[in-house]
DNA sequence: CGGGTATTTGACGACTGTCAACGCCAGTGG
DNA sequence: CCACTGGCGTTGACAGTCGTCAAATACCCG
């Protein structure tokens, strides 16, 4: 599919039993998924796991990494929908849909460990609660994608970045990857895809940063954040920071 | 809920064997689902169907009319997510998920078929595919915000409008419900309605659909829309609408 | 060090929102 | 039957956000 996808290997280097976030299989589905998982795959930054329109034969979970969720438009131009972190499930597809709904690329290296989708409909039979398991992910990115639909309809541009960091920011935290004082977290998008998470060209994604940084809210150097306070942020981003679990 | 509800009625002068578009319960289901539902309800115009973050007792399947789902925004305003026509099935949630993600009223008025979140889950434990069914229901759903998202991010208030209308033009059309010449669709959205789906003020809803009029695109009247070229249409919407089934 | 990618900035214009006012129409009550 | 009333649609003037085009700078990798 892409030419900067490392050809497959065994996760012998990386047991799905050391992933706490893996999310489709539970720990009682373990034996089972070793045997029909097919590969490890390692992907170079800005390669592509899957194409918008291709038959959906993988669903993956990421182990290592950042991914982008995107849906291409016909002036070229492209719309990211979602970015997935360490432990998502990306690419499922149920049976009747023929092909992906968007596409996916890696924004840094990555490592993702794919699934058939044939064996997981055949594990959902065998495994009534798997079913349960992926439908409750389908709403929880529902549930994002209905927030970003908020965002891109009613929210501006500053609203909007605001949303993206701050929502990475507990994701991140959630995942223990915010520094101990809490205000540094790692940033690998480019602003060209902040901008198309956002629905905004590149220059004035880049404006919309200097406002932020200007006005105080955040310090976007290469390839983090800095966020002097994270509360102040959300506020501004109308982000409900998620019960703490 | 909302007093503009009737009370639940039997379904017994709509029995669910005469809808072909649920969506649902199959054919194989239907003793059971007729066990288990409990309620038919008849909406008014603009009644309340739930709210966003409203315990998910209820899921339900849409008889007759048009919903709107949406999302409310903090300053009040209000994102339209989706047009609800009869057979769609809206508001399931499933277990780990404590409020309904998004909100749903009548646009006109409306009769939905109601069933326990409960008894949904229930039936998944004994009909294997009907897990599966939801889970297409809920892709299918997915897709759609995506095309939303991709929509509200990179098109034009005049590719939105367009857009909207088109894909109601085709899901109207697969229910039978556009006029024997394919030029005239019933249309009762408000333009403030239209707006909140396509994130446009009302205002410059109306100078869109303006200027669609005057480029020939479409005439909107009184509660439905007349379209001289829905080819032209949809090129300008970039809408493809599906093979025909 | 060189070349490509990413960021930054300015000037300008188009698109869309805001505010305000008016008209149209259907339903309601006298 | 008619006046009233509230919702919805329409239009104008104006402002602000955001996109486009262009160019310069900074940074990374080889």
């Amino acid at each position: 599919m892409n030419e900067m996808r490392s050809p497959p290997t065994r996760c012998n280097d990386c047991p799905i039993r050391e992933k706490a976030l893996f999310q489709v299989v539970a720990d009682r589905y373990l034996a089972d998924a070793e045997s029909r998982r097919t590969a490890q795959y390692s992907l170079a930054a800005r390669a592509t796991l899957y194409q918008e329109g291709a038959p959906p034969t993988m669903a993956y979970t990421l182990f290592s990494g950042w991914l982008m969720l995107y849906r291409n438009h016909s002036d070229g131009s492209r719309q990211g929908l979602r970015i997935a972190l360490p432990g998502d499930f990306v690419g499922y597809m149920p049976v009747p849909i023929s092909g992906y709904s968007h596409g996916a690329f890696a924004v840094t290296q990555a490592v993702v460990c794919a699934f058939r989708q044939h064996d997981l409909h055949a594990m959902m039979e065998d495994h009534v609660d798997l079913a349960r398991h992926i439908t409750s992910i389908q709403a929880h990115y529902i549930a994002a994608c209905e927030t970003s639909m908020l965002g891109l309809g009613r929210k501006s541009a500053k609203e909007r970045i605001a949303y993206v960091v701050a929502e990475l920011y507990h994701r991140l935290a959630a995942r223990g990857e915010i520094d101990r004082e809490g205000q540094l977290m790692p940033f690998p998008l480019t602003q060209e895809m902040l901008g198309e998470l956002t629905g905004l060209t590149p220059v004035h994604t880049n404006r919309v940063l200097r406002k932020l940084r200007l006005d105080g809210f955040m310090t976007a150097e290469r390839h983090r954040i800095h966020i002097p306070d994270v509360g102040r942020l959300c506020e501004l981003a109308d982000y409900e920071p998620p019960e703490a679990a």
